[in-house]
DNA sequence: TTATTGGCTCACAATTTTGTTCGCTATTGC
DNA sequence: GCAATAGCGAACAAAATTGTGAGCCAATAA
């Protein structure tokens, strides 16, 4: 539970003041978060299916995280009437839509400049061999 | 410190394998980090000069994620010569720069869907009131 | 009767992140 | 001798996140 007065959480409230930029990296820096996001983007709109993508999640885990991701309103659940037990379907919300490119270009970047990546050169540099 | 074999860092260590994605959210989702980022962008590029433009944040803690933002290659440090105590200068990466526009996208997004702000309607939608 | 399915909730333990206290460098100025 | 400056490092405490164990629902198949 979060203990509101702590200078911690009174530090997270400066940022979230400061720029809208900290509550969004609040909403994907979770564990799992933005791999769900995408996994669902990416058509695992089942628990089981998501369970699958990624086998290393608990099932407690994956429910909680779903929770959250539902809770600041980036995807949604249905239900699909006549099943049982009742199955739920996850869906992208606007939101969570528009999320998807932030994070694909997150992961360029990532790749870009990873490790044994060919270093990139400014263009002013490009071919200035001598 | 970290322990390297709890499920927690194995779980990391697994995001990190399934989308370069995870990797770039682990770098900027430190508390205060992205802000940093930022904040230096704008020519806030001194220890004293981020303190006052983050007055909540303590030193040390400063110090830490100034640290490890170098570790990552978002920025570096340079002596300025000829100064005492030693000055130092933080200048965004070619790796930082090329974080900024996405961390204001991210930004972007986030006030976008800000509780407050329009709701914003798929065009489909938009004018078809009966 | 018991196991199985799909999706969870709750409480608690393990781990990680964040903040705090203390101290250090080395020079200038009072 | 002591404070101030600019920038930190180490060790520890507080808080937050993540993982785990147990169990629940309600129908249906074995």
């Amino acid at each position: 539970m979060r203990k509101e007065q702590s200078s911690n959480a009174i530090n997270e409230q400066f940022l979230f003041q400061v720029c809208a930029l900290n509550s969004a990296i609040s909403v994907i820096s979770g564990r799992w978060k933005s791999q769900l996001v995408y996994s669902i983007y990416q058509g695992n709109n089942r628990f089981h299916l998501l369970s699958k993508a990624l086998p290393n999640i608990a099932e407690q885990v994956l429910a909680r995280q779903l929770k959250e991701l539902e809770a600041q309103q980036i995807l949604l659940k249905k239900i699909i009437p006549g099943t049982t037990p009742a199955g739920i379907v996850y869906e992208l919300t606007l939101k969570g839509r528009e999320l998807v490119p932030l994070l694909q270009g997150l992961c360029n970047w990532s790749n870009k400049f990873a490790a044994g990546a060919p270093v990139p050169v400014p263009a002013y540099q490009a071919g200035a061999g001598g």
